[in-house]
RNA sequence: CGGGGUGUGGCGCAGUUGGCUAGCGCGCCGCGUUUGGGACGCGGAGGUCGGAGGUUCAAGUCCUCUCACCCCGACCA
């Protein structure tokens, strides 16, 4: 892509309705931009970084055995009322709308009804589970106040799977199957150091823990008293002498941290599917309710709090594997050559399939270079009058100070290579 | 929902106790000079001041209502 085609631009001033680093920076950088109060357009840029997280998330949940659906937003109230849920006492965060014919809906914040409902017409069996099931989709909470960016809206892109055990033991094993996908996701999207496996409190239905996943930030809205080396945690609202050993937790070595969450996953047990009927027969035809997990990873949120904490004062910093671009290529110089030397780079890296966007505007290095700083991809190639001279370009890393010269098939070659650059490059 | 605050060209802001054709920076258009860390000169375009009502000879400035947004707090499957 070349900047002088992208019709976003960047900016030098912060926007002034912004007071979160990422949605300073996404804005700035012209990823998203804000249409209402906790609700964001997701522009070229941000919607490829929004798709790229979200296949990352998508592969770790087909690899444990999920099977991606898209259910319907719209909520009907008769279904809800059946689990106690349509209430506004209950839930305070649905937006309610109505049909032409008067009757009531909502948009979904959370599907766990709907889908219990669903699989009534396919469960019925033991032979029919285990089941893990989920989907990507965008959710509505009507939240009080919305905050933070991205972190915290009133409409976000979420991954949410539930789980559909036979008994405890296999929900368990599914439990900890997607935990571990789950550690391998924030691993892939660059905050695995960062991000900690804490135990919270169960919800209005459990009195046992939910574990949630917390990442590392400054501006974030839980604190947690992690351990760092077990990289296990406790949420400060449950924090006690019960539940640190319980969870085997030293309270000398916990640490205070201020954490954003990233991640929730629990235990439903039986509730929604007795209520709402979801039960199977085990080999002695006997009939039971089918036990359930709930598994919520905010795709959007998540994105912001990437920005968020992977940032410097230049600018986003995007890990490789979900970075828009792979490479900012540009030219800085008066030679003809300079810039042609950077369209056949260009032209040679895209038909190699790496994903480069191309500054090709005729503006001043600094501002190029500002630029690239801001979007934060992971490399930064420049033709110059000087490297056009050996022959080469300047490739460096949006993370390093140093960088070196490099022919352009020899750059070719290193993104094409497992489409990704070694660490110590 | 409680407290505090803000709405003025696309963006960021300034507009004294009401007073003349509403300014500045960024961005944008044109011409020229520049060109390795957000250049400079000259010339332009673009706003009726969140909305409604009111006071006044006169309202961006005052009053009433209203809408939106931000910050702090409470809340947060």
């Amino acid at each position: 892509m070349r900047t002088s085609e992208l019709f976003t631009k960047t900016k030098k001033e912060l926007p002034s309705e912004e007071a979160s680093i990422n949605a300073q920076l996404l804005t700035r950088a012209g990823y998203i931009s804000r249409e209402a109060a906790g609700a964001y357009n997701y522009l070229p840029l941000g919607k490829r970084v929004l798709d790229k997280i979200s296949q990352v998330v998508r592969e770790e949940m087909d690899k444990i055995g999920g099977q991606e659906i898209l259910l319907t937003a719209l909520q009907s109230k008769e279904l809800w009322e059946l689990t106690g849920r349509w209430d506004d006492k209950v839930v305070d965060v649905w937006f309610k709308t109505k049909l032409k014919s008067g009757s009531e809906l909502g948009l979904g914040f959370t599907q766990e009804e709907p889908l219990t409902a669903l699989l009534r017409n396919y469960v019925s069996s033991h032979q029919d589970l285990p089941l893990l099931i989920y989907q990507i989709q965008t959710k509505f909470r009507n939240e009080l106040r919305a905050k933070s960016g991205l972190m915290r809206g009133r409409e976000f892109l979420m991954k949410d799977m539930y789980s559909f055990a036979r008994d405890q033991a296999e929900h368990k094993k599914l439990f900890e199957k997607v935990k571990q996908a789950y550690i391998k996701i924030y691993e892939r999207l660059g905050i695995g150091d960062l991000t900690y496996f804490t135990a919270a409190t169960g919800g209005s239905f459990s009195k046992e823990f939910s574990y949630e996943f917390q990442t590392v930030a400054e501006n974030g809205e839980d604190v947690i008293y992690a351990d760092k080396t077990l990289k296990l945690a406790v949420n400060e609202e449950v924090n006690g002498p019960e539940a640190l050993e319980e969870l085997g937790l030293d309270p000398k070595k916990l640490e205070k941290i201020k954490v954003s969450e990233v991640g929730n996953i629990f235990n439903l047990g039986t509730k929604y599917s007795s209520l709402l009927g979801l039960n199977y027969v085990n080999e002695k035809n006997q009939e039971s309710p089918v036990i359930m997990g709930c598994y919520g990873l905010g795709v959007s949120r998540t994105m912001g709090i990437i920005a968020e904490v992977l940032s410097d004062k230049n600018g986003l910093i995007w890990p490789e594997e979900i970075a828009p671009y792979q490479i900012y290529l540009t030219y800085v110089g008066s030679s003809s050559n300079t810039k042609k030397a950077a369209e056949d780079v260009y032209k040679r890296l895209t038909e190699a399939g790496v994903e480069v966007l191309y500054d090709d505007r005729d503006a001043r290095a600094g501002e190029k270079f500002a630029d690239a700083d801001l979007i934060g991809l992971p490399y930064r190639v420049v033709s110059s009058d000087k490297t056009v001279e050996e022959g080469k370009v300047e490739l460096k890393k949006r993370t390093a100070s140093e960088q070196k010269l490099v022919e352009a098939e020899e750059l070719v070659k290193i993104f094409t290579n497992n489409h990704k650059v070694t660490k110590s490059d």
